[in-house]
DNA sequence: CATGAATGAGTGTTCATTCAT
DNA sequence: TATGAATGAACACTCATTCAT
């Protein structure tokens, strides 16, 4: 609509240079761009045009790396979680009780980044579209790890037998509370109730893991 | 959800008879239909046409019944949320911790209804559009209840006292975890991970409530 | 810029070509197709959908060039009224009463064009919408100087003072009922009112502003 | 153009009663309804629902007196022109060319009332719509009438024959010319310019009619 | 690789009109 | 006569996607 000026194509236009990137720049360019989008406006009423635009390239050109708004949201998601995919091999090596609670906390708590509660809006709010992203994520091989990390440190005595060990991913319950709160409330207003969950998490797990003295 | 194909009429469709019925009638058919594909589709992708459909009108009467479909969301919404306040003063007078634990626990996870499944997924997905609600749900007055519910329980002696009895909305963690498990993986996925929340729950909360006897 | 096939395509609508057009181009003929449209059913009940079919493209084109259909209305009124604005000067440098006569009724009722027609019609019906418009087109600068024009001829005694060139602006009121008459019964059916209206309009200026012989 | 709503304030709302009226009175309730939406939005923009309210009847029952809007506008557009046809007879008995141009001035311009634009704007804006209607307004009986008129006192030797008396209907030119400049710049916008025109029109008419002294 | 022009399918919404009461 | 509920058809506008360059 506005470059009447048909004289000279290559300059003339200091403003939109038709930069050439490699594919996995522009790729990953775009699905910046489409977290952000994404994440405020969940995946119906994000647009392609303003992705794009956000990205800095055309329209056109998304469809150059991805075959489909589909296509992009999954490879997105997949990403995401593998990103994010929670260290528990920082949790391998703990000489104490005490210890294991603290790096469990820290990293359960740290990780409630904007990315974090960005992906699991995601899952929660347009997971319907792609059902094997989901199993892998919530059911599968970590869960199975998990369980078999922490009754390795039951069979030593290091950590006392209970029902949370029994099934051990009920351990991340308040995390997951923290995160819809603060998904639901904003990162403001849900500060103080995270905070508060995360202490008395810390203090419950104390109290539940720690051998009783006889 | 899908119940509706076969809550229709058995008569086939060929015929199109102009039902009339009272607004109350209508209105809440059309707030089922909209409930139902809010749920599945989220709001945005959520159309106006498949909820006329669904509720076996034509898209012009939802007109007449609601301004907007963002009239039509809120009021689902109150409706919704009117309908499932739990009821905690159920748990107002209880003889021990059992039995305490026992109606706790019951309705807690008696209440992972599809509606509330409903109501909580809508809250989280496009709880932004109405802040008002937010907080009147999350926040507020239900909270504070709760909390001193347990205290007068500690205070009687009856129950121990404990970091989680300090901050006792945590004891909806699990649940909320659970809601959002059944609400990712839907109903019959979940249903296994919900039951074994659901008593390791049971058992933790038996555990750090019941008074240590000396 | 390569000549563009203006000429109706050949063959009819079987063939579906996508032809790509500079914008310009496309933007005229989504305006020459509103214009008739407009013009024929009013603003509002002209519909997108018409003017684009008129145009032969697709009803989302028209939205690629233009952001709404005010804005295609705006857009098309001030081209029309840029196009039409009649060309006084030419009655500068005449040297007599009767050429002054002549090249008046010349062009004003030269200028009864379907667009001039045309205009007018969407000046009176839809000019409300853009009251800037109107004032540019109606009073403004281009009365002052026909004012002007015929007060010089008159202190150079080539013309008679009269009431008429006292308030020169009522010189065109014969054209404007013309202008109504072709536009309310039709080119074809007006056209000899017109012509009538046009002599007699010769006959009485003529009449009018030619000095008294003593 | 607005004093519609002051001007007709049917009825007080407090109470929906169903008043039963006859046909005749609530068929003109409806018609002065109409006017002031058609006037006020044209044809098209009008919309059946404001004009059963603004007539404090139901939508529905606009259907019980008329067939279609189109039926609605005819009847309305029939009864205005009836009513506002000019009273040429007053004309029929004056002694003088004085009193002749008085009267004529006086009428033809007292007749710019809201209405007389009202019909006239619909007349331009809807004409298409009825043709039979245009015809009968514009072209036909009144115009040989008014021919006849002014033959008459031209024979008598009361009136100086012209161009002007051999084409009389150019003599309401200049009152349409007022009627389109209110039209389209509103009442008092135009009025300073309706008035010159007036002015000028009788300084013109005296000048033209009165017979030549010898 | 990159893009601007183009489009089919779909959106929420309005409206003249009909039907059952 | 009068009405509120109901609807088919249309509207302006948007969007994911395609195509020619």
């Amino acid at each position: 609509m506005k470059s009447t000026d048909s004289a000279t194509p290559p300059q003339a236009e200091p403003r939109k240079k038709r930069t050439r990137l490699t594919p996995e720049v522009r790729r990953q360019q775009i699905l910046d761009a489409a977290l952000a989008e994404f994440n405020a406006l969940g995946f119906t009423a994000a647009s392609i045009s303003k992705i794009a635009s956000r990205a800095g390239i055309s329209k056109a050109n998304v469809y150059v790396h991805f075959a489909s708004k589909d296509d992009m949201f999954e490879t997105l998601l997949d990403q995401l979680m593998t990103r994010s995919r929670t260290n528990w091999s920082q949790l391998q090596d703990v000489a104490s009780v005490d210890e294991l609670v603290e790096r469990l906390i820290d990293f359960a708590y740290g990780g409630l980044t904007d990315d974090t509660i960005a992906i699991t809006r995601l899952l929660i709010t347009e997971g319907h579209r792609m059902p094997h992203l989901l199993e892998k994520w919530m059911i599968g091989q970590a869960k199975a790890d998990r369980q078999a990390l922490i009754e390795g440190y039951v069979e030593k005595g290091m950590v006392k037998p209970s029902p949370l060990t029994e099934h051990f991913s009920f351990v991340m319950a308040p995390v997951v509370y923290a995160t819809v709160a603060q998904m639901v409330l904003g990162r403001d207003k849900a500060a103080g109730e995270v905070e508060a969950i995360k202490e008395t998490h810390r203090k419950l797990l104390t109290l539940l893991l720690t051998p009783t003295e006889r």
